[in-house]
DNA sequence: CATAAATTTTGACAGTGTCAAGATAGTTGT
DNA sequence: ACAACTATCTTGACACTGTCAAAATTTATG
């Protein structure tokens, strides 16, 4: 992001901007991440790019189209991140266990507003988001299923639980704490480290 | 400051309203749990009750601290069905942790809207609702830690783990499902018996 | 080149939270 | 009982917000 932004970030004079959506998306994905959310208003976002507060409205159907938009791309960067973990020959499946969890909650509390946009209920409830949001959400879920029957098999998770509910219980673990930490409930970032030991520890095989 | 208050609820002419504090409390907790924290108001609130629109401001320092009022009470209305349950003796010490662990879940989805705002970010990151409500949050975590370790020294959840991370992490996991099925992510409200048990054989001591 | 389509702008509407200034009631001191 | 004071409530106003309709402008298409 430290590219010639500054260029974007000059009033485009032409009537036409040319790739509007785009840039719409990137920066309010920016202003997102860096303020969170709330802050983020169509208005504002439109002017930031130089442009007229309803042309927003050709490229999104409302702003939680565009909400969804973001959390689309937030979707994929931990896809990628979550790729590169399974790519990594150098881990051991307990190594990649642990890793996978870390990375997690490393993301999420890294990308607060962004995550909370991807799996709130500001995206979730409002049908508007339906279609492309959510079968990219899903993907991932399947994602998270396929590696927790694998830990299984492999005896690293339990065996003797249906896979779906390891899956939903132990995505739950991961975003309960997570959320916990991002809104500043009881607890702290800096525990990283043990929590993921302490789940590994619970969820885990007794050996 | 108790006047001889009218014993209707109804709508109240005077100028002086009399308990205009409670009256505004008590609606906006039906409005909230009925229709959503988006849907309040505190114009509409004013009105539905009869009052001018920034009445409500000498009751409560803004929008924020009436949604901090909320949260209190539906924490007191956790803790009356946490105590109930503690203080239920036909139960063995394995059923009141599954009553606990479903209770919770079903409160928290039944009152979906009033659990939001009490773990939500709309108020823990507001400093605003600074004293009352975090004491009264954190008090309830205790409970928690102190149910934790109870379980951990008879032998119900592992003993090995400190009680205070595994306190997090239980809390975390129950937290995370709640969410996910509040915002209808993977996970339906319909299953909840099954995640309950899921979720005691993941975390129980293998026997 | 004319006509259609895509894109952007201005104007407007109905909301929102919040505050300052004034109006009204209840309380207190003498 | 009367004045002074305080708590409470109302009206007016400000600066925002999302969103739409109608008009203006540019690009694409026949």
């Amino acid at each position: 992001m430290t590219k010639a932004e500054t260029s974007s970030t000059k009033l485009n004079e032409q009537y036409h901007h040319g790739d509007l959506r785009e840039t719409l998306l990137k920066h309010a994905y920016a202003l997102v991440k860096e303020n969170g959310t709330e802050s983020l208003s169509m208005r504002k976002l439109g002017e930031i790019i130089g442009v007229s507060r309803s042309a927003l409205y050709h490229h999104f159907k409302n702003k939680s189209d565009l909400l969804s938009g973001i959390a689309e791309f937030g979707f994929s960067a931990w896809q990628d991140i979550c790729t590169e973990i399974l790519a990594n020959e150098t881990l051991n499946e307990q190594q990649r266990l642990k890793e996978y969890i870390h990375s997690y909650i490393v993301f999420a509390t890294n990308n607060a507003a962004i995550y909370e946009l991807m799996f709130g209920g500001t995206i979730w409830k409002n049908q508007a988001s339906s279609d492309p949001l959510k079968q990219t959400a899903y993907t991932n879920f399947q994602a998270h299923l396929s590696l927790v029957k694998h830990w299984q098999n492999v005896g690293l998770l339990q065996p003797d639980v249906d896979s779906l509910r390891m899956a939903q219980v132990t995505w739950g673990t991961l975003h309960g704490i997570c959320k916990l930490i991002i809104d500043g409930v009881y607890v702290d970032q800096k525990n990283i480290d043990h929590l993921v030991d302490t789940i590994i520890t619970i969820q885990s095989v007794k050996s």
